[in-house]
DNA sequence: ATTTCTTATGACACCGATGTCATGACACCG
DNA sequence: CGGTGTCATGACATCGGTGTCATAAGAAAT
């Protein structure tokens, strides 16, 4: 590989001469500029990183750590959309800044972060962004020695700056747009318990449900996410039997993420009840691949990763650029939109304002 | 950051001395070794990569191009399954390898490949994995300067080496599996027509069905993958229904992907056609998101992409190992499994030897 | 005791850039 | 015509490691 000396040799200049050519911080003469892009182009000369960055003490490397990429086969994680969609949202942004982003990944074993972390220290990264699978707080000690860092989709308590969705907003707003559509008796099959998605969400589904003076009936709510199990389908069968056996069943499902709403759709169809027109669904995520191809087209609410992850990485670099910075003093919440789709319409209620389920035919 | 000086001075040896501590290429006196080990703890010393791989003119990296990040969001590309499980297959070898991956993506605009591999160069990457969204000819001219490149799920007619999938075997198995089944009306909703993927399986369909002596009935062909466009669930609809009204309807369908099967199952159950009772589906991918959400469960093809990825990574660790390795003539097929689910069955004929399509109801 | 051979260690140069400072060549000024 | 300033360029040191070679300190052999 040609060096800056091949360079300057062959353009007979000195190889400073060069690196003013390169970086264009002196002035340089028409001629002599001509003549030292002529030897790099036919050296094809392209400088090293190693050697500048050693000169610079600035490597212009942005590391990121994540399980995206081993996890991805487990892509229905418990949230229920791959955090790939973060690294995307970050990408674009230290793509744009002319920063280098270095991807490692934790093969779903927290415990070879710490040597992700020394991975980036060796590569002398400049900041570190930290993305987990679904919203929770921080599971992994993160000592990165003094290297700026931000938490993506996760948090502490101990001040790190973050990015996490805003799934109470969401929920609310996408509840909302259910009460608007008239329903009464809406009931939600929830994540697993004891995730910070499900405690907030459900937050924002009661407070949609209380503004709109609908009492919240706790036999509509049930958890039923059990991915990768095998008894999903019958647990969200058995509950949906519940559901429909009620003295007033539900017109609008809530699934607490799309991945819910495809198999309701299927023991729906199975137990002939037909969507949207008997009963509506809803979902969480906008995982598109789900939400543009179920059919009805699902109505839902987005889980804005791709933007978490651009606010993030805004974040990092901001804080990067000026190190007196002050870091934000809590957790940043970003918000995704109602996305109306098909599977949401008015309620069909029969004389006794209850949900008209005739016709209905187990096939 | 500390250096190697600092530890050297707190340690009381030469810096030349904690070189050798860290690399253990020469003998150290125990005294000695423990001294300096305890001088790089206190100052939390992380040798620099930049100088290291200046002086052995090793970078220790391995490049991927992808435009699997970037195009998360179309995450139903043609093919169908995201090339993220390539990338996942890649890491996983490479970090075994003690090499680090570094990982660039498109953005989705081929013209931006030149400037990736120039940040490649920079950072004196000891090989180039480029991943292609689906299987096709290489479409981007991939100059490398003479360092080491493997395509995965593209070729091009230079040799260069490339790890493909075994489209033809795929369908050729996934259908013998239907056949075996008992089915000799099959239907096959193909890709887009003019891919790599669709005329390959498409041979391996035909293949299965002349063994079988089942005759290829054209009018059980029809292409109807338009992802992303509004009139593809109609025109899956209107196939469907030109299907459903032949003398002799299909009991099975083959879809090109997951995806059209999950379209394919919403639309049967719309016009009261069960599956799998009344007739079979199965898709091909094996997109676990669907095919294990689906109900009932999908049989399908698995798309071998995080195997691909991994013979991938290993065939560039190879011939970067053995300067004088040869390169592979031909493309390296890799073959994935059929994963059978409850989607099929054994067809439901009546006395005409027809499918059985009474209780038939539009829900 | 002297020579020989290990073993342990250090001095020094070098990898490929760039920052600092010095200098040569001109143009412009009075 | 000499003095001053600007422009273009080069010499040299340096960043943080490691390869090469030299050498001091013991151990083993004579």
């Amino acid at each position: 590989m040609a060096t800056i000396y091949d360079v300057a040799k062959r353009a007979g200049v000195s190889p400073k001469t060069v690196s003013r050519v390169l970086n264009g911080d002196a002035p340089v003469s028409q001629k002599t500029r001509e003549a030292v892009s002529a030897a790099m182009t036919a050296l094809g000369y392209v400088p090293s990183h190693a050697a500048r960055s050693m000169k610079s003490h600035r490597s212009g490397l942005i590391g990121l750590i994540t399980g995206a990429i081993s996890n991805a086969d487990e892509v229905a994680a418990p949230a229920g959309l791959p955090e790939l969609f973060i690294v995307q949202g970050v990408q674009h942004v230290i793509e744009s800044s002319r920063k280098t982003l270095l991807i490692s990944d934790t093969g779903g074993r927290l415990d070879r972060v710490p040597a992700l972390v020394r991975t980036f220290q060796e590569h002398r990264v400049e900041g570190i962004l930290y993305v987990s699978d679904f919203h929770k707080p921080l599971d992994v000690s993160l000592d990165c020695q003094g290297i700026r860092k931000v938490l993506v989709n996760c948090f502490d308590d101990a001040g790190t700056p973050a990015v996490i969705p805003d799934d109470e907003g969401g929920q609310y707003a996408l509840t909302k747009s259910v009460v608007a559509a008239g329903h009464k008796r809406i009931a939600y099959l929830t994540l697993a318990p004891g995730m910070e998605a499900t405690r907030l969400r459900m937050k924002g589904f009661c407070k949609a449900l209380a503004e709109a003076g609908i009492s919240h009936d706790p036999a509509l709510v049930m958890a039923t996410d059990l991915y990768g199990s095998p008894g999903e389908h019958q647990l969200i069968w058995d509950t949906l039997d519940k559901f429909f056996t009620l003295d007033e069943p539900p017109t609008a499902i809530c699934c607490g993420n799309d991945r819910l709403a495809m198999a309701v759709y299927g023991i729906l169809r199975k137990r002939g009840i037909a969507v949207p027109e008997q009963v509506s669904v809803v979902g969480y995520d906008d995982h598109r691949l789900i939400s543009e191809t179920l059919y009805p087209a699902l109505t839902t609410a987005e889980l804005p990763y791709s933007a978490m992850g651009a606010r993030a990485a805004r974040l990092l670099l901001d804080l990067l650029a000026d190190p007196l910075a002050r870091e934000p003093d809590a957790p940043i919440l970003v918000s995704g939109q109602v996305r109306q789709r098909s599977s949401l319409v008015a309620p069909n209620l029969d004389q006794n304002n209850v949900i008209s389920l005739k016709g209905r035919t187990e096939i």
